[in-house]
DNA sequence: CTGTTAGCGCTTTCAT
DNA sequence: ATGAAAGCGCTAACAG
């Protein structure tokens, strides 16, 4: 019957007229916060009749009247990176649910795309920005803040504590990982240490500086080496390094899971197995890391909670009046999970263990 | 000295006055197709000016005046399914390089999310729509495609051939794994097929039963068994099922990686070793297969190519006259990746081989 | 409770 | 080559 080809949008006229009021009746009528202005009967016919044509609001005219676009721009460095998909899921379906959805950009690392980026979304109006891919040290984003953007960090966090944050509890899931080493008898403990520029490869060392002496593992400078990022190729560099430098360890707490995967290689190469020489582990869980020889142990984080807290909070900085809110700093908790490639030292099998004090037999 | 604390943005009035000149004419000088309507000079005033004011045309009025939002969306099952983010950033690529940015949605395989997600993206006036999660059979998406909004499908397709595409040439990538199987010396192959409401389940599918015959492999109806979705899970209730029904093969095609992981898992549980006893071969290539134990045999297809050429041909759709482009359909080749997931029958180990006629040795 | 009016920032005829 | 003016669809005072 209404078989309309090139169908032009219906709008808010065409609604009116159908219904035999004036626009902004129905402009009214169909938000539910000023609903209650219009007799009911009259909103009644008036929702009926928007169904009916199958109204639906024309966002670009909302946006340029009200200065909110009900969009949100996503900066991750890699979508292609697997720790990101579940915190991008959990900020979209946080966003979701509240009428907002997501604009994605990619920066590689790069500071600059990171810029223009912003620069990009800005443009684009906005209402607030979730970034994955910050730096400790960034005066942009600062910037951004002062300026009144509702913006927020997600999964890293900027050193200037104005900027609002989601993150996890990396402090505590370094002592996790020790302490899981400590109780299979490991003392001499490497930290293939991640990137001091971000703030997960800072906390997490820092957590590793900060107990591993109170602990009672090693303390050589020796043990810990950077790298310059948190990839499989680094993991590899790092465990060359220590290797070469001719350090003596029985575990290596990698600060995260591909470096812990580039690590096991490198050690793989080189005669070295894991577990049966030396315990490794990783930090975030990604995906697959279990079906890996050996499986990972490593530290669940809550990925997709981290961006659906992310997008909740967000969501709140923008819908509360402006410049009523402080920056909210959200710490989530972690969890160990021991797999195979971590056990006790010189021990036959792998077993979760509270082993006292293991023996240490000399090789 | 421009210390503004909440700056308004500037506007093209803005730039007018400081210039000297009608709003008009600064958008003609901004706009590169127009630009030549004003004298150089004049317009290069009106850029330099707009530079320093930091101008940036506010997207929502021109999608009011324009009707076109530079916007696409993109829909996909779940980002956090590995093959996902791959092409997404391809699109994402495509798309940023003219102008473009894209709004993602996750429909979890739900149809009635899909409809639901189309909705809302046409609301916000998106310029096209890339779906990465459509089934054979989608009326919805074809009403779209009749209605001239610019839809295309990537990795997968719609029965409908008004609707374009860019997949990967499955067909292609089945042969090649039985020729590879076949060059080991298998003989009894079985297939744990993908859905087959899904164009990739059903191409792939369609590929082994075209090809099985004619490279003299046992063509048992037994041999093959339905998986419900692209999962793990569902890889190991086919092997279950295989097992059970006390089919014999050397060998297992599976569908997809993530089936393959699970199928091996399930074998291995029966004390059938990978690739020892039977040989499993994946599709996809997703990230960490190559780490897997054993490192699985798949067939790597161009996740981000896929996207990008989806991402340019839409673009050209909507930026051609409407109603000018018939529905392309790009098949991009495969490549197959022998790892060892896959080994000569009997042998004891599984260089990539032509091993003509392997002996064929009972246990 | 509902209609009138103005205007968000931009592009695009149409004049000049 | 530039200015004037209209209008995209919507919301939000302000009147009645």
């Amino acid at each position: 019957m209404q078989k309309t080809s090139i169908k032009k949008r219906v709008t808010l006229k065409d609604v009116a007229n159908a219904v035999g009021v004036h626009v902004s009746t129905v402009s009214r009528a169909l938000d539910p916060r000023t609903r209650h202005l219009i007799t009911p009967e009259v909103a009644e016919q008036i929702l009926k009749a928007s169904e009916r044509l199958d109204y639906r609001q024309n966002a670009a005219a909302y946006s340029l009247k009200t200065n909110r676009t009900r969009t949100i721009g996503v900066v991750v460095p890699d979508i292609t990176n697997p720790v990101f998909p579940p915190i991008i899921r959990g900020v979209e379906d946080a966003l979701a649910s509240r009428g907002y959805v997501a604009i994605l950009g990619n920066t590689d690392g790069d500071m600059r795309r990171e810029t223009g980026l912003v620069e990009t979304f800005r443009s684009r109006g906005v209402d607030g920005l979730i970034l994955a891919s910050v730096e400790r040290e960034d005066a942009a984003v600062s910037k951004l803040a002062a300026e009144g953007l509702p913006v927020i960090t997600v999964n890293r966090r900027v050193d200037d504590s104005t900027v609002a944050s989601v993150v996890n509890d990396e402090a505590e899931g370094i002592r996790r990982v020790l302490t899981h080493l400590v109780s299979l008898g490991h003392r001499r403990v490497a930290n293939i240490a991640g990137p001091q520029s971000l703030s997960t490869g800072a906390a997490r060392y820092a957590g590793f500086e900060k107990y591993r002496g109170p602990m009672g593992l090693a303390d050589d400078r020796g043990l810990v080496v950077f790298a310059n990022a948190f990839n499989e190729a680094e993991g590899e560099r790092c465990v060359e390094e220590l290797l070469a430098s001719g350090a003596e360890f029985t575990a290596i707490v990698c600060s995260n899971d591909r470096l812990a995967v580039g690590a096991i290689a490198a050690l793989s190469r080189h005669g070295r197995r894991c577990p049966e020489d030396v315990s490794v582990t990783g930090y975030n869980d990604m995906p697959m890391v279990e079906r890996m020889q050996p499986p990972l142990t490593t530290i669940r984080i809550q990925s997709n909670k981290v961006g659906f807290e992310a997008g909740q909070l967000l969501v709140q900085m923008i819908e509360r009046p402006p410049g009523e809110y402080v920056a909210e700093h959200i710490v989530l908790p972690i969890e160990l999970i021991v797999r195979g490639s971590t056990r006790a030292i010189h021990a036959p099998n792998g077993q979760d263990g509270d082993t006292a004090k293991p023996r240490v037999r000399p090789l």
